[in-house]
DNA sequence: CTGAAAGCGCTAACAG
DNA sequence: CTGTTAGCGCTTTCAG
């Protein structure tokens, strides 16, 4: 790569004559500065990007922390992460929790170092269990700022992007009762996660009309290792008089449907399904999955303005924002 | 962030002591050395990463260009190479190209003005169909190496990752003609993409027994806005004699399940359906999808080696080296 | 209008 | 055993 120091040399002038002249700053002479700009050009010269690093102090890179990329909503995330972090002129170094507070911790100080001017990040499930959140803290006091999404923790204090799960839940499984639907059921594979949590509790607001109590409500819960299609099936055995499901991860729902065909049910006629879930996923499964969309894509452009902004007022101090982004029922063939 | 030049002041030695404490090196007393270790502990020092970038002149970082991040093998292949990267001490910036010619270029000059030390991408879709490469070869020029994988172009002179996609294809079908399948169709999203091409010619090659042509073919072509499981459906009452499906892309095979099911045929009774796929999206369907595994994950694990070993070699001529990456049938309920 | 010099944080050759 | 110095590539203040 060249540098200032090779094109200085080259024109017999030093260097920072060059830097200015590529600055176009006026103190410049116009012939010095278009001899500068034409050698610049003529060996692609790009300024250094460390070396402006370095100077500035600002690494314009933010640090995405996700737990499963695997998991449509986060591949979506961090795509609109990366769309808007793009538009605004940032780079985004990327690392994978892998739901595990490990390599959660380990990839925050690392990067911790330098490398970038602020974190973007789901909290993995494994941390969201243990409840340990200082690894957070001390980066949030070291004057790095951390945005959360989707899986955040009231216990740290930042910015922070959510849905209303609580609500969206509640408004799913609404539209199914007022549907008619007399025994729905709800499906998770997430009831460890604070989401599964607000999902759930979302679920049993709206469906509680002439049940006791909690423990009244028809409620699946599929652990990591199970084989979701039998135990969904089982679950369908086990309570034939089930008419509508609300899933609360991105793939139970389709997975309902298919069972349910396979079992001789008919969609939406003998039982309704709803779940969180994409297009993509929607179209899986016949009949077409009713979803309820949580822009995901949405989420990541909001968090990263909000990490912007914060990076931007480097010296007021700013109150913690949440942001809450709306869901919406996207009708298919499913209810 | 605390840097060895205030460790030095407050323990009134010189920079350079610090550093060489903080290194370990044997120039520095016992003493001063636990002194100056203790001191930066306290103070949680960490090295700061662009200063040794711009010292070192590398970045230990990678740069990754993906064409479609929702996209499961890319995801899959994305976490591989976050994965060896981890393990090989280097992180990696992301960018998506979104399979357009102009972000994947632009992504690569951005980043090429030292942020990364090399590149790994997958071509994207526009770039293939254009042909256009020389933006990877100015990357080349400059002595910054890349990497691609499954996507790959023959006149870009550089290591490649790919899967033998015609192999694949031929086992695949042959599997199918083995069971006693006489009418097998192949259907594709894919077919201007190298690796589509590949797995239609391995298809036709196994499929070619007492057929006179390449047109008497049975091959769906599905579109980017077309509605798979209309045209699929179609497809089937237009061909109500096919018993076997192969799918190029990763979601037909499941919606061709889907689609058949819902027609009243048995699968794999009357039709047996494999697809590229993998895991989680064979279970979306009922009954599982038979896939043909692309190992993305190793894919990514080796892109990164071969890029780390060309960075390591700075000074050698390495000739360039395509791994291909075995592929398996794993065989499920579909066929 | 141009150049010299300092400094961002760090390492390492060289002096003492 | 410790310190001084130069330099990685760049910007910017200050002199000329």
């Amino acid at each position: 790569m060249v540098t200032l120091k090779q094109l200085a040399k080259e024109l017999n002038v030093s260097i920072s004559t060059v830097s200015k002249a590529l600055n176009d700053s006026n103190e410049i002479g116009k012939h010095t500065t278009t001899r500068v700009k034409e050698l610049a050009k003529y060996y692609n010269y790009k300024p250094n990007k460390v070396a402006l690093s370095l100077k500035s102090n600002t690494t314009k890179t933010i640090g995405v922390i996700i737990p499963n990329i695997l998991n449509r909503f986060f591949a979506k995330a961090l795509f609109g992460i990366e769309k808007e972090a793009t538009i605004q002129g940032y780079n985004i170094i990327t690392c994978m929790s892998n739901e595990t507070y490990v390599k959660e911790k380990g990839s925050l100080q690392l990067l911790s170092n330098g490398s970038v001017d602020g974190f973007i990040l789901a909290v993995a499930e494994e941390t969201q269990a243990k409840g340990e959140f200082n690894h957070f803290e001390s980066i949030l006091r070291e004057g790095m700022p951390i945005v959360m999404f989707d899986r955040v923790s009231k216990l740290v204090n930042g910015d922070k992007v959510i849905i209303d799960d609580f609500e969206a839940s509640r408004k799913a499984t609404a539209n199914l009762v007022k549907k008619g639907r007399k025994y729905i059921a709800f499906i998770t594979s997430i009831d460890d996660l604070s989401v599964g949590k607000l999902r759930e509790a979302g679920f049993v607001k709206a469906n509680s009309k002439g049940l006791d109590s909690h423990d009244d409500q028809k409620i699946l819960r599929i652990g990591k290792n199970d084989d979701s299609q039998e135990q969904i099936r089982q679950f369908y055995k086990d309570n034939p008089d089930i008419d509508g499901i609300v899933s609360a991860d991105n793939i139970s729902g389709t997975i309902a449907i298919n069972t349910a065909i396979s079992l001789g049910l008919k969609v939406p006629k003998d039982i309704s399904i709803i779940g969180f879930a994409d297009q993509i996923i929607s179209n899986l499964s016949t009949p077409k999955l009713t979803t309820i969309n949580q822009n995901p894509e949405e989420i990541g452009k909001h968090a990263v303005q909000l990490l912007i902004r914060r990076l931007q007022s480097k010296d007021e101090i700013l109150e913690p924002i949440t942001k809450v982004v709306g869901t919406s029922i996207i009708e298919s063939e499913s209810s």
